[in-house]
DNA sequence: AAACGGACCAACCGCTCACAG
DNA sequence: ACTGTGAGCGGTTGGTCCGTT
């Protein structure tokens, strides 16, 4: 990691971000807002250029981001919109309630990108790999004996004529859509709205997913297509509801939030209403934990749970025991979201 | 226990774009 | 039209963690 090149001129501290920094641009944020970045160091008395605040403030300390695993929902959408946006982090993150742009890109070069060569599609043109040789060879032929194989899977160059012709229909379909996403300027507000009537307040949004890619599977050769990718005909509201309460509309955010808040304050058994008031008019503090990392503002009422966060996953733990029944993890996210979802409320007011 | 290497993530760099003067 | 400034974005890098040898 380099200086910036106006820390390097002011001498500004570089690298990670202490307690009492963090400390320091919260509360100026909270109290003063979003305004012009290069002055906030300043009056929040930093020793950092704004650049380094602003980037600070968006990739962690901003009250809205959504902590922890991506879901098989978030982890399919940001399949569907990097074939369609390509690297445009910023794009694809704006719908992804809750998440950063940075954090979708590290996810993607460390993850995504592998799990998708392993399912022999290029993460690139999200084709499969043996088309992807074939495009950049120029290769007019058919010819499939040359074609490169990852280890471990079907080989697409021996499969059936009819078998590659699903592949490419598959393609098709999904760069078409893509074609049809990128024909629209990302920001257009008439897009944008048509995006939004779909948005579900849970954040995802299952029938622009519906109405604009339709992944194809194939059944005979899921390779082929992105066989991970849920029926979202059958897409479990319910389920993600309890999931995920965020939404890029500030707005109508803070008004499902409230709502939230009001309605599960009766109904949670791990926190009273009482508590939750009191996280929200308690606001203004700010705290860290043990391991230096960001605690919310109620963190002090939730250190069991956050305890329990750093034990094993239950995605990790699936994978010992095949076991499906996250209801306990569930619970606890839908908690912590819940009162995130709190915290972002106070944010707002402020 | 130590060394090593891969994975992950936070943060920086350099560039582009928008906008005000 | 030009220039300077600030915001935002994508690519890259360095530090840390963790599993393996």
């Amino acid at each position: 990691m380099g200086r910036h090149s106006c820390c390097v001129a002011q001498k500004l501290r570089k690298g990670l971000w202490s307690p009492e920094e963090d400390e320091k641009l919260y509360n100026y944020i909270t109290r003063f807002g979003v305004g012009c970045w290069s002055s906030v160091p300043k009056l929040a008395g930093l020793q950092r250029c704004g650049k380094s605040c602003r980037l600070r403030w968006i990739n962690y300390l901003r009250p809205d981001l959504k902590r922890g695993m991506f879901s098989q929902e978030e982890e399919d959408l940001i399949i569907v919109l990097h074939e369609a946006l390509g690297n445009k982090w910023a794009q694809i993150a704006a719908q992804l309630p809750g998440r950063t742009d940075n954090e979708i890109k590290n996810f993607w070069n460390s993850s995504l990108k592998k799990k998708l060569m392993k399912q022999g599609i290029d993460p690139n043109t999200h084709k499969p790999v043996a088309e992807t040789i074939k495009d950049e060879k120029h290769c007019t032929d058919s010819e499939p004996s040359h074609v490169l194989q990852p280890k471990g899977l079907p080989n697409l160059a021996a499969s059936t004529q009819t078998e590659q012709d699903r592949c490419r229909l598959s393609c098709t379909i999904s760069v078409d859509a893509g074609e049809n996403f990128l024909s629209k300027q990302a920001y257009e507000p008439m897009f944008l709205s048509e995006f939004q009537e779909s948005v579900d307040p849970n954040g995802f949004h299952p029938n622009f997913l519906l109405s604009h890619f339709r992944p194809y599977h194939d059944p005979i050769n899921p390779s082929c297509a992105f066989n991970s990718l849920p029926n979202l005909t059958n897409f479990d509201r319910q389920n993600t509801v309890e999931n995920d309460y965020s939404d890029s509309s500030a707005s109508r955010m803070s008004a499902y939030l409230m709502n939230e808040v009001k309605e599960s304050s009766s109904n949670s058994s791990n926190v009273n209403s009482q508590t939750k008031n009191d996280m929200i008019e308690n606001c203004g503090t700010f705290s860290w934990d043990g391991d230096n990392k960001l605690e919310s503002m109620f963190s002090f009422q939730f250190s069991g749970i956050q305890a329990e966060e750093k034990k094993q996953s239950p995605w990790q733990e699936a994978d010992h025991q095949s076991s499906g029944d996250f209801s306990d993890y569930q619970q606890f996210t839908s908690l912590s979201q819940e009162l995130s979802a709190a915290n972002l409320d106070a944010f707002q007011q402020i």
